[in-house]
DNA sequence: TTAAATTCCTACTAATTTAGTAGGAATTTA
DNA sequence: TAAATTCCTACTAAATTAGTAGGAATTTAA
């Protein structure tokens, strides 16, 4: 399942594009445009311009603006960002790789074998999808 | 993230796949052989055996067996059933379709956009995987 | 210079989901 | 009749998700 973190992220991100460049725009404007709780919003976009997805200005006539071409903005990293690892098991992640503890061969792991094709597949939409083909602009 | 339900799930049936036909293996050498907690697992088999991919037996000699052709068993089917919905998101569900309270146009929103495509091609994987492709038999 | 408007930050909380566990009933075999 | 097994219901502990609370820091504008 989608997090609506992630689900919110995206929303906020498409929103954002769809603005003239770098004019900010306020939470509480994206959060009644998307309904989205104030507050939670609030720690998303933080957390997005702490990875340099967005930029903010403070105080009167702030807010928060896209700072890159949404078509050089691969929905892979915003996934990798809000939502965690591409790959449905940790076993098969490129980026966030970990052993299972209980299977003592991976290569001989149907889970592993069917997760593999999975995270490909996923992970191709992900890469080739950018901002720009989101939010129409 | 892949729950670990349907991992030990699918581990139980490909290595009842594997097993001469309908000879009944106990849940406890699926068990200690896959490093399953055993009533865990004991409640995954019910599941299966509930939705027609396993049969049983009681008693002394008794156990699960695979009902069907590994051939005839499409991961899809077996997804449904242990982890859900295929899709990340409900409102792109064709099997647990539900619409977002947020979302006020679907064909508006870029969550949906990315996430009908995901969907198209993890259930590509899950259609074309059969249990006969993961367990080599 | 002060008030208002905004983001920034830390910490807490409630709800939900996941991953089990417990214990005994029902059935089958020998 | 005893042992071995699945069947079934209900409970519980841990982790994750989805927020909430409250105030600090900064910026703008009157």
């Amino acid at each position: 399942m989608l997090s609506k973190k992630t689900k919110y992220g995206i929303k906020a991100l498409t929103y954002l594009a769809r603005q003239e460049n770098r004019i900010p725009v306020q939470i509480a404007t994206i959060s009644k445009s998307e309904n989205i709780s104030l507050k939670f919003l609030e720690s998303i976009l933080l957390t997005l311009r702490k990875n340099d997805f967005l930029g903010s200005k403070k105080g009167k006539g702030g807010g928060y603006y896209i700072l890159k071409d949404p078509k050089d903005i691969q929905m892979a990293a915003v996934m990798r960002i809000l939502e965690g690892p591409i790959s449905m098991i940790p076993c098969v992640s490129l980026n966030f790789y970990e052993k299972c503890e209980d299977c003592p061969d991976e290569n001989a792991c149907a889970v592993h074998k069917l997760m593999i094709q999975v995270r490909d597949s996923s992970l191709k939409i992900f890469k080739n999808m950018t901002l720009a083909d989101l939010c129409n602009c």
